[in-house]
DNA sequence: AATACGGGGCG
DNA sequence: CGCCCAGTATT
């Protein structure tokens, strides 16, 4: 049995040629018999591969899976999708967070029909040089459709390297990650690094888990130094978390003549390309107070000047370190005209909201419309 | 090095 | 509820 390349240290030693060969042989061998059958690991075609790798970018495995198939179905090549509207990606994107992720994704395509002649690039500094991709997409891509010798780093990865070799640092850290990557680096075969990073990762999300790994089922155990000190549970070093904060917002239901008002998300804001009710923080305590900011609030953000304001649900929900209290508002806008500019904002049927990208609590909301508490008791005045 | 960016899975 | 997730870009 090859020696574990170091007892316990902050700083990596690197693994002898024999633990590595110990090393693919076992997790190659695992991973021929535990591989999950995912939709993206049907054929090698780069541009699947680069659309599961962008959608699993801090996203679950199951959560992919659905909005992976429908996407392919949309779009099934670069072209589709770089002659798209981005507005249509996003509608597709609804849900699965980081929007930022398809804006940049489409851009892609676009630069792939410009700069590559509508193929997707065949090197890392190629694949590296797009948007959304960065050290870890272009490393997963090259070598699980074209098989490169390029490593890969993520969070089940640096998991399981962690443990394989007791690393005590930080793993978040800028030495870390220099260490973790330049691992990353040694390990890899010859041959075969396609399988071989995706074994890594697998075998990280099913038995190297954060909280009770499954040491007795991991073909890695006799290689792996946590392990055998017994501080599988301890390694890798947990992220402090940053401090989640309480926040109050507003949404309004603004409508006028049967329709209801919708902005467009400008770019750099939360949410840049969804479509969105008025919404914005609430200071007031008092139900008065509420009533006269919304009115101030809308008028700021819209241009419209509301009345009959009521209260017709509460929403909570998350956004990355916030807590989010959304207290839903329906009112009656005397006027059309909005102030914001062209394409920026509409009146639309609650029917035709369906065909908008909006946040998910923007859906939960326009889900709600039919509700007669949630139209205003003042009468629209058409 | 720290922060913004969303939402859901799961114990 | 809290922790975690096939990260990237920006500051």
């Amino acid at each position: 049995m090859p020696r574990q390349p170091s007892p316990s240290a902050s700083l990596i030693e690197m693994p002898s040629a024999a633990w590595k060969r110990s090393l693919a042989r076992r997790l190659l061998a695992w991973f021929r018999r535990h591989r999950r059958d995912l939709p993206w690991r049907q054929s090698r075609d780069p541009y699947r591969i680069w659309i599961s790798e962008i959608m699993l970018q801090q996203t679950q495995v199951a959560t992919v899976v659905p909005y992976f198939n429908r996407f392919l179905e949309a779009f099934p090549t670069i072209e589709a999708l770089a002659a798209a509207d981005e507005h249509e990606v996003l509608r597709l994107w609804e849900g699965l967070g980081y929007y930022r992720r398809a804006r940049g994704m489409h851009e892609a395509a676009r630069q792939m029909v410009a700069r590559f002649d509508g193929h997707f690039p065949t090197t890392l500094a190629e694949i590296g040089s797009l948007p959304g991709i960065g050290r870890y997409t272009a490393g997963a891509i090259a070598s699980i459709a074209y098989d490169a010798q390029a490593p890969i780093l993520e969070a089940n990865t640096v998991r399981l390297l962690s443990r394989l070799v007791a690393f005590d640092g930080d793993p978040a850290s800028g030495p870390g990650q220099k260490q973790l990557w330049a691992l990353a680096e040694e390990i890899l075969p010859r041959r075969g690094c396609g399988d071989f990073n995706q074994a890594l990762m697998e075998l990280g999300s099913l038995v190297c888990t954060p909280k009770a790994p499954d040491c007795l089922a991991c073909c890695l155990a006799p290689l792996c130094a946590a392990r055998a000190q017994g501080r599988q549970q301890e390694i890798p070093r947990r992220a402090t978390r940053v401090a989640i904060e309480a926040v109050r917002e507003a949404s309004v239901v603004v409508w006028h003549g049967g329709k209801v008002f919708l902005r467009k998300r400008a770019a750099g804001e939360r949410w840049a390309g969804l479509w969105d009710f008025p919404r914005f923080p609430l200071e007031a305590e008092s139900a008065p107070a509420a009533r006269r900011e919304l009115s101030q609030k809308v008028r700021e953000q819209t241009g419209l000047a509301i009345a009959g304001t009521r209260h017709f649900a509460t929403l909570k929900h998350g956004v990355t370190r916030f807590r989010i209290t959304l207290d839903c508002y329906a009112a009656t806008s005397r006027g059309a005209k909005s102030r914001l500019a062209g394409g920026q904002s509409q009146w639309i049927e609650p029917a035709g909201l369906e065909r908008l990208a909006l946040s998910v609590t923007g859906r939960k909301l326009s889900r709600m419309l039919d509700d007669p508490a949630a139209r205003s008791p003042w009468r629209a005045s058409v």
